[in-house]
DNA sequence: TTGTACGCGTTATCAT
DNA sequence: ATGATAACGCGTACAA
């Protein structure tokens, strides 16, 4: 039992190829009757048309590719799991992939992505790259970035104020009467973490305190990287933040744990804070700043969507407010 | 400036397509001479081949699909990730799809697999079905599953001992005096579940203790529904369980939360035990039974690419043992 | 070692 | 409303 191609329906029906091809592609000009006693051909042979060929033919393929930096991260999962389900439902296969934050990773992909004539890219990890940026421009589908902003490259892109958040952090620790404030930021390639970190500083010197370089870190966004600052931290000696700003719940998360197994208390000796709000950080009561992950992902999926039907819609941007939530990492600073 | 296709690597380098077409598909009879010209024009214009076309031609895409029940679940997104690296460095592409236990997405999944002709898939969600064996049956490449076994149908598989697994749990807890074990299991049609479950009953057995068939209830592998599990079994009334089994670490961190919103200590009040060993179960110091993830992962992706490559090696089971890590929330039952 | 010619399964253009 | 035919870009027997 040989593949079944669209020649086969056709010598059955006794019609053309190209008739076939209408009633699949859904052209009006076709008779209803024959169009119906196709339909059924099809319908009872289990007919499919290869994908691979229509893509061929019309140079494009019903996938969007999804490129996040880590699908270990939960706040990318939930949004992976939200922007796929949209995208599933209007017809399109939703490839993930994974840069573990490495650009090379990324261009690699994107590459990919062009030679199999995706309909559209969603990168939620890129960094700044001259690399990402040249690829950027030749690609021939529409772009939407998350929470990323790419000065040298134009296109839609659906961000958090990252600013702010990080300014309501910093100020919420800053009003608990923190002043040696540890900030444990993401990596420096990445806009939205620089922001987070701008916004931080820009809290602290409205509130007149001094920003320490010598408090200041740059970690990958893992729990692993939080645990290792946490440790640094517990056994450096001198002057010690009494609060930490971590640049994602992962991070916070990796710090509790070092605080945890070597017996410093949170938040009575060590205040916290992350940046996301995952399930973990609402189960582990760790104070945060939210990003609107629902309303984020459905933009993502709609824009990019409406980005493929009607290719002439000019770029926007899409800027979505954090929302402190307070749990029982922070504490006031007893004097 | 127009997409440039073998055509014109050809004319500029003044061969034949076909001898441009020998060094891409690196084919010796090509004299070096020319296959280093070649290249060098292929470079200078950054020519890459068209997937799709040579997709078509081939009748094969390098693309494997890695279809997964819940993204979300730290234990999938850790293997995913793993699977992934190994399998893109070997020049493949990962898709990776969420099918939320979903027979009929699973499914649709495999559907576009087929018509998109990639050369591998994945199946770690699969549960029992007449459609999906149907689907599978018709698939003309390679299948892996993961952690399920599907009696209808022979394929290669990468397994834990889930029987064994269930078994340990429960003697663990037996051991600890618990006489009334409550059991949170996964989904019904879930064989790696329902043998947990079995182990499980081995056990009681065993050490002859009564199996109470209203101490079981299924759940769906989510925080959620542990949690929901969690505050039915505080709230209910009469006799209660003092050990509960989970069916994996999502259900058992649901209903540590119901407890610790409901005030009920652990593991002084309840012990629980969970299965996977994610890298919430460590920082959260619960004890549970540890799937061998890593080299599970190492084996998924090796395997599909050496069934890829030599369409003629048999189906085999590669079964993985699991591993009791006792942490802090089972205790000895107090009497 | 290289070139010719055909096939892969669809869609799209142009007649009819 | 329908059919013939030419793309789409590549791989590969086969011939040279």
């Amino acid at each position: 039992m040989d593949k079944v191609t669209i020649a086969d329906i056709a010598k059955t029906a006794g019609v053309s190829r190209s008739t076939v091809s209408r009633v699949i592609t859904n052209n009006p000009n076709v008779k209803p009757d024959t169009r119906e006693k196709i339909q059924s051909i099809i319908d009872s042979y289990k007919y499919k048309p290869s994908s691979l060929a229509r893509g061929l033919a019309v140079g494009k393929i019903n996938v969007i590719a999804l490129i996040i930096g880590d699908i270990r991260n939960p706040f990318y999962s939930e949004m992976v799991w939200m922007v796929e389900n949209i995208l599933t439902e209007s017809g399109y296969m939703v490839v993930l992939c994974d840069s573990g934050y490495d650009i090379e990773k990324e261009v690699s992909y994107l590459q990919t992505v062009k030679q199999l004539g995706f309909s559209g890219v969603i990168l939620a990890s890129a960094m700044e790259s001259n690399d990402l940026t040249a690829i950027l421009k030749t690609m021939d589908c529409p772009i939407l970035l998350i929470n990323r902003y790419i000065k040298s490259f134009e296109c839609d892109s659906v961000l958090l104020d990252n600013f702010q958040g990080g300014y309501i952090a910093a100020r919420h620790l800053i009003e608990l009467g923190h002043t040696k404030i540890g900030i444990l930021a993401g990596p420096v390639k990445s806009t939205s973490s620089l922001e987070r970190l701008e916004g931080c500083k820009q809290a602290l010197q409205n509130f007149q305190i001094e920003y320490r370089e010598d408090f200041v870190v740059n970690g990958n966004l893992t729990i692993e990287d939080g645990y290792e600052y946490g440790v640094n931290l517990i056994k450096s000696e001198g002057d010690k933040p009494t609060a930490v700003f971590a640049g994602n719940d992962l991070m916070a998360i990796g710090i509790m744990e070092a605080c945890n197994e070597h017996g410093l208390r949170i938040p009575e000796e060590l205040s916290i804070i992350g940046f996301d709000d995952i399930p973990y950080a609402s189960i582990n009561k760790i104070t945060t700043v939210k990003q609107p992950l629902h309303d984020m992902a459905n933009m993502v999926a709609n824009r990019i969507l409406k980005k493929i039907q009607e290719d002439n819609s000019e770029n926007r941007k899409f800027i979505f407010t954090p929302q402190l939530i307070v749990r029982n990492t922070t504490k006031r600073l007893e004097d």
